[in-house]
DNA sequence: CTCAAGCGAGAGCAGTGCTCTCGTAAGTGG
DNA sequence: CCACTTACGAGAGCACTGCTCTCGCTTGAG
């Protein structure tokens, strides 16, 4: 039904993705804040104004190009996940981990699109909200298996946080313990926050060897979260 | 020596500050993204290529931003660490992560600026290394005192990862052992982390009582650098 | 007192996002 | 099959940006 309904539909998908990977490829090579509409238009032989047809303006098509990165670091963990499937819930935390990492090395400008400041006056629409959720998603989904499998240590919780930690648990992952949902949220965050030092160069003349940093510090954040930790290497 | 040295040089230093502030104005108003020399020269009532007396491009300006913001966050770090130097090392990390976080939400547009993804091509001069490892400085104080005192828990750490500890153990603390200075770089990235998903988004919708949320998860990083946990409240 | 240096003003260049209008080509209803 | 609406590309134009260059005035050092 939506393939081949009419070449003026299909002329126009082809179009907007042609706009689309212009402007990753002129995003990866100079950042968001040297993205040109000009200068896409220019590279794809139109002129500027023809390109409003597809996109009303250049925060909608930033707004195209997050939810691809969303998808593709998505994608890139994901199948890091397969590719671990048969080994224990740590290896496959490392593994998903290393894998952000890994795509966060190779597109610089786009994670920082995703994950670093937001664009000026810019809120996500809803729209991107299910695609950003897809690592976080996947992370939860390791540990509740480890969860179900193995069973996963706990760390009490204060009082005050326990409504917190009890309503996230609602959303998230009703089956694991509550301070298994808290620990994995900040987990998160926090593997987030390796990675943007790295990216960022807060590591410049501080650490070197930052695969082998990385891993290890990933490796004690999913103890936090109660992933075993001396499971075979 | 340097004051009153010229009415020149004077007015120079005042000129050169009155701009700064009205840059940061926009700053914190817009975004950086939004910052325009001719607008904050408008604004200062001259034309814009006065302006270029003082600042010989628009990233100069920016740079100088960063520098003062990096100064002042660290003030802020350094003042709540001030204020609750009677304290335990626990508490007192709490305090400069809790001082960290309130000038993150305070001045959301200047910690992008120095924590979320830098300006397109640009690489932090010397300059500013000094500025932004006040905090970092702080934190590794603390651990540090906390050592001396009390003494602190250890995690074993794998061997590949050995070299890089005690050359980082050298360069930051050489009286901690090389588990904890480690942890410690860890720790600050993943503060960083939380900060940074709570500051660009990440937490709408997931996390609610963030204050609280945060003091826990700092409480349990700082466990991870070996600040003894059960410290009275 | 002289004179080079510092400074502000103005014009100007190349570039940007975005709007509007105008022909033309494509697809649709009669 | 033909008229008509719709989608689209081109072009001109507006307001804005960072930055450069030149021109005079002011200032402070020799």
């Amino acid at each position: 039904m939506s393939t081949a309904q009419g070449a003026r539909a299909r002329a126009r998908i082809e179009v907007t993705s042609a706009i689309k990977d212009e402007a990753r490829r002129q995003l990866a090579a100079e950042g968001a804040a040297k993205l040109s509409l000009r200068a896409v238009a220019r590279e794809l032989g139109m002129v500027s104004s023809a390109l409003y047809r597809y996109f009303p303006s250049r925060d909608d098509l930033l707004t195209a190009l997050i939810i691809d990165a969303y998808d593709s670091l998505g994608e890139a963990a994901e199948a890091a996940h397969a590719a671990a499937s048969d080994t224990g819930p740590l290896r496959r935390w490392v593994a998903v981990c290393d894998a952000v990492r890994g795509w966060a090395l190779g597109h610089p400008h786009e994670y920082a699109l995703i994950y670093g400041s937001p664009v000026p006056g810019y809120t996500a629409p809803d729209t991107t909200v299910r695609a950003a959720s897809r690592v976080g998603l996947l992370l939860t989904r390791i540990v509740r298996d480890a969860h179900r499998s193995v069973g996963v240590a706990r760390t009490p919780i204060p009082v005050e946080l326990r409504p917190e930690a009890e309503r996230l648990t609602a959303d998230l992952a009703p089956d694991l313990p509550p301070e298994v949902t808290m620990a994995l949220v900040a987990a998160w965050a926090q593997v987030y926050g390796l990675i943007g030092f790295e990216l960022f160069g807060q590591f410049n003349r501080v650490v070197e060897d930052r695969e082998t940093f990385f891993r290890y510090s990933v490796s004690r954040i999913a103890h936090e979260v109660g992933l075993v930790f001396p499971e075979k290497e």
